[in-house]
DNA sequence: GAACAGAATGTAACCGGTTACATATCACGC
DNA sequence: GCGTGATATGTAACCGGTTACATTCTGTTC
């Protein structure tokens, strides 16, 4: 682009050909000798001949773009689910456009009309819960969608992730086996995001005689964490345990804590959601869930490349997640 | 893309104009009679037409696509700075695509190729060490770039960012002023990023009677900056200070000095580089250097806009950073 | 050496926009 | 009513690939 560095037509008349056969060497067709595609091939090198993208996909109608939007960036999860799916897709020559919606379903449906604009031929969304424009739109023009970090069945829509609710009810009972009766659940705003609102819903599943849970919901990030913990700490004195529905609000919780000389695990038990890069290295290392972030990423890009390359259909996938045990949660013996 | 929806010629027929027309409007071109325009527009709604971007793309030969290629994403610095190039961008018109290289030369050169390949009109580096090939290729080609994060105006591209080494001084020379002569410098691989090359070279720069630094080598993240500070206390536990040149160091350093029972300012004052989100929600909160993350994503994209839309040139452009200061550097009395 | 299948290559239409240039329409002043 | 310039619209070529179909070139067989 930019410049009109040599096209087709140039390398066949460098090379005498006709630029049906370039055509062909380029797309690895067979039916070209072997002596032909090493004179084109050399000749292109010579030329620093690339085709040009925009009159490929105008002939084929395929951009070989998939669009992925997704709610912030500035999370580990996310990025090794990215990269996941980046490595997936340019192993098979798609590449990614990615757009951060903020968690804003508005943010969303602007960023999904610029990535419908530069012809994204699939769209990987996240969560389930979507404005409703979007989803008609991207059914009226019959782009391919799927939804990730979640996994739910019922959904008309494939979903490719993880049981959010499940895992939440997990937790709270393996916090419940370490004899905790009552817990402070810290979780984002159920509002903005389904995956949060299923948590909190799974954390309510956990039925059990004696068992208390109190809920705080906070600001995603650190210094929300460190909030609501303390907000946590003055409400209900009484609580064991404190279960982080994201790992960043749980390392929040960990320095309210020591602002407030109580130490993690001795005085009050964490559990985090996420299991970051950095959660084992902090002290105590911290009890988790850990998200298959990058299994879910390649998961994702191979059914999309098997579905518009083989008509493959796109189908639910559930990835197990599984809690790791490290030193942030104590034992409590009655 | 997907499937052929609309044209621009089912438009013309539905409205009984000429395509030429629909263009116009499309493109905001003047010269149509309001009535016109109002009648396609919403002919445009009816048949909820987009203009094919890859056709588009082939006639005008502008994929209004920019690259950018970032050494990681995990990191709030990048996630802010990619964010603004992101925004000001899509508000021309513009759409960014984004590779990760880890760092790594060869990486890059791959990603780049792959770019150029989806036709893009610019780049954005990292950095101002590249893989030699990747510059002529570039070049060859003709295509605009920039480096980023660093500031260097004896570099022959365009260079828009921060002075590295200088700041690097200024750190160090704030730690002396506090009184602090034997400090700990804590860094990154030296030979994967110039950037943090530049720093340590600045720390050198910082010369004053009695100061003796000490540099560390280690693994950017949480658990390379715990390790380091252990290393650094084993060999010279006299250091009252330790200088992080990230933030992720910086995190490490202080679980690493909890785990030794010491605490953060108190007995050794530690300062970070970067100033991420949650520098300031940390205990105690960290002193570090504030880098214009979002202000160089913004000046990036609206002079790379500016050059490709009205042929403004590139111009190196320096942004200045400031020390803020927080609890986790003490002063010393001598 | 003719007939023929199969492989290699060429020809030309097409994808869906943009835009230079040609043409039609209009308002206005005489 | 006509000429004129300005404004609105239309025509058609072009961007650089892909690909169905046509053509030419092989080598094999009788």
């Amino acid at each position: 682009m930019t410049k009109a560095y040599g096209s087709i037509r140039d390398v066949a008349k460098a090379t005498g050909l006709s630029i049906a056969t370039i055509s062909r060497v380029m797309n690895g067709n067979k039916s070209v000798s072997p002596k032909t595609r090493e004179r084109v091939l050399t000749a292109c090198e010579e030329l620093d001949y690339l085709p040009n993208p925009a009159a490929r996909a105008l002939s084929t109608s395929k951009s070989k773009t998939i669009a992925a939007i997704i709610p912030t960036i500035g999370h580990s999860v996310f990025a090794k689910y990215v990269a996941a799916i980046e490595n997936c897709l340019s192993e098979h020559g798609y590449s990614l456009v990615l757009a951060i919606s903020n968690s804003d379903p508005d943010e969303e449906l602007v960023a999904t009309r610029k990535l419908l604009g530069m012809g994204a031929q699939a769209f990987i969304l996240t969560g389930a819960v979507h404005n409703k424009m979007l989803l008609e739109l991207l059914t009226r023009r019959d782009v391919p969608h799927v939804f990730t970090s979640i996994w739910d069945p019922q959904n008309s829509q494939p979903t490719i992730g993880y049981d959010n609710r499940g895992l939440a009810t997990e937790a709270v009972n393996f916090l419940a086996d370490k004899g905790h009766r009552y817990i402070s659940v810290i979780h984002g705003s159920t509002d903005e995001s389904d995956r949060m609102l299923a948590r909190v819903m799974g954390a309510k599943d956990a039925v059990r005689q004696n068992l208390r849970l109190t809920f705080h919901e906070t600001e995603l990030s650190v210094a929300g964490g460190k909030a609501a913990v303390r907000a946590s700490l003055n409400q209900h004195a009484e609580n064991t345990a404190i279960l982080c529905f994201s790992d960043v609000l749980a390392l929040g919780a960990y320095f309210c804590l020591q602002d407030e000389g109580k130490k993690v695990a001795e005085d009050v038990s964490v559990m985090g959601f996420d299991n970051l890069d950095w959660s084992s290295d902090i002290t105590p290392p911290l009890t988790t869930i850990n998200l298959p972030a990058a299994a879910m990423g390649r998961e994702v890009a191979t059914q999309i490349i098997r579905f518009l390359e083989k008509g493959d259909g796109l189908n639910h996938h559930f990835l197990s997640a599984e809690i790791v045990e490290r030193g942030s949660v104590k034992t409590i013996k009655h």
